[in-house]
DNA sequence: TTGTAGGCGTTATCAC
DNA sequence: GTGATAACGCCTACAA
């Protein structure tokens, strides 16, 4: 592997004048910037990534740690990061927590270590190790979930929200003016904002306990577990809030095992607006999250504050948006 | 940020002894170890990726570029690079080429560059770059798709592929024997291989032309509107294969807004298995691709040749299968 | 305008 | 068993 010295050999100069051929810095004659460009040409010269940031002390990448990589939402998001960061400069790698607080201190060590220029992050939970990245200087921004309580409090973090509550409230109101008297709530993990956000709106709606409420794992099986069990019980829910889309997929597929029709038999409205939401019978309905713009917007407030590393922190919310259609409309 | 210096002075021992304990190398003194252990945990330290890097040559960190993040075969493929990889003590990253050359070029770059132990690919089309990574030493398995021809020749390249034309094949077949006369396909772009193995295996159960075969991106958009056309044609279709899951929600949205209905106007099978195909109405009949066993064989094909670079180059094929469901039964 | 030389943080090779 | 010391490949004062 050809490096910058092999090619100062063949184009006769020094690697001082290579390495500003090379980035095209201050004055370099002419000749010699041909020179140093078909030595390297032939070479097949490829800088040495590690090396230049070791003498530079910054990088060019930028670490996405979300927490479910199969989950539509979060790929939207991705898209919305990777657009901004791309336009700036910027590469991005995309690391997959899986919901698992082990895996995210990993990939956390793995962005630390690698001195990544910063870090955007879904917290999957009671999440430390944050607060290391940001101890040694590298921006974090949370996105989806803020940090936890606690974590990132003596560091400047900005986060991009969406009112997940105000949302659920919306959607659990939609139900109950379309009729619905027993709503029942299907949440993701206590403990992970977004889920308990959303309890918390549906309550404010419905002004009842938590006996119609089930939390469990962002996925399909867990919510299909959980709407067998609610309609199993005596005085069953006649509607249904979903959390997302992969617990929507459990719960469509549990009420047509029990032979109940989405709109007709029970109302159904779910977070996140699925390609597919539109296509199955009757159409359902769902609360739309800007999940690109919040990308999008999470990335440019990370290449703000490594420009500016102390620029006063923000907190960005969003609001979603609810699309009614059949399923919850008698 | 503390380095290993630091740590050496405040344990009051060399940074040889200190990277000898801190790596668990040879011999030392179990009260040293203490000590530096000690310091290190005091002062926060955290090695410097790139430096070791630098100076041991080597990286375990994988890169896997697909073609599209939000294409749920990807996404399931990429769990499957991620599971096996980190068994092996090797981080993934992500990268998003979009099926856009540009990006893919890009993001080999960026591979070549940070010099990542190997590369795991999705080629978008006719890439290069990729000669350039081999040429260098690094290892590069392409999954889904082969490379181009005439790329990679000199190298040894791996390949996990699917037999789509074989899949296409008994898709279509199983259409014929539904009593479908008029079948279409539903592909992605030309120069795609696995968009051109559908359209061959089509092709070779119908043994007609090409007169029902339209190409487009592999997206939902796209799709839609080769639907419409398709339809609005004297000597319409009576069923159509559709390449993948996203083009397969273009087509559903068409055919309703056609007023035909699937299984009974008009047959539909897709390939892949996405979680809302049992949903829809009436439930989608999909080729199943095997899309995380795919990612588990190509991490372990990468990590089996960075082991050992000169073991002969192997081309896995896996078989899809196929899911009768409504959509393609009278 | 160009070259020389030092150092970024580690690890590996030698002496001791 | 431990400590100097020399690289790894690159960039950038500083000197010429």
């Amino acid at each position: 592997m050809a490096t910058i010295s092999d090619v100062a050999a063949r184009a006769g100069v020094s690697t001082a004048t290579v390495s500003r051929a090379l980035n095209g810095k201050s004055t370099v004659a002419p000749e010699l910037v041909a020179r140093v460009a078909a030595a390297a040409k032939a070479l097949g010269y490829q800088p040495h990534g590690p090396a230049r940031n070791l003498r530079r002390q910054e990088t060019a990448v930028l670490a996405l740690i979300i927490s479910d990589v199969e989950n539509p939402f979060f790929t939207a998001l991705a898209r919305g990061v990777e657009d901004v960061a791309h336009a700036d400069g910027y590469s991005v790698v995309l690391c997959n927590s899986d919901e698992d607080a082990e895996k995210e201190r990993r990939y956390l060590a793995v962005a630390l270590q690698e001195r990544v220029a910063g870090v955007i992050i879904s917290p999957s939970g009671g999440t430390t190790g944050i607060d290391v990245l940001a101890g040694h200087g590298i921006p974090v921004v949370a996105v989806d979930r803020p940090l936890p309580a606690g974590t990132g409090d003596a560091v400047l973090v900005d986060s991009v929200l969406v009112d997940s509550r105000k949302a659920a409230f919306s959607a659990t109101e939609h139900m109950m003016k379309e009729g619905y008297e027993r709503i029942a709530c299907i949440s993701g993990p206590t403990g992970v904002r977004t889920a308990d956000d959303r309890v918390i709106g549906y309550q404010d709606a419905v002004h009842r306990g938590l006996e119609l409420v089930r939390r469990t794992e962002y996925r399909a099986g867990g919510a299909h577990a959980a709407t067998i069990e609610l309609f199993a019980q005596p005085g069953r829910p006649d509607a249904v809030l979903v959390a997302n889309s992969a617990m929507a997929i459990g719960v469509l597929d549990a009420l047509r095992e029990l032979g109940l029709r989405p709109g007709r038999d029970v109302g159904v409205v779910a977070f996140d607006d699925a390609a597919w939401a539109g296509l199955v019978d009757p159409p359902l309905s769902v609360v739309a999250q800007p999940a690109s713009e919040m990308g999008q917007a999470a990335a440019r407030l990370l290449l703000a504050r490594i420009a500016d590393p102390h620029r006063p922190p923000t907190c960005t919310t969003l609001a979603a948006h609810l699309i009614p259609r059949a399923s919850s409309t008698r």
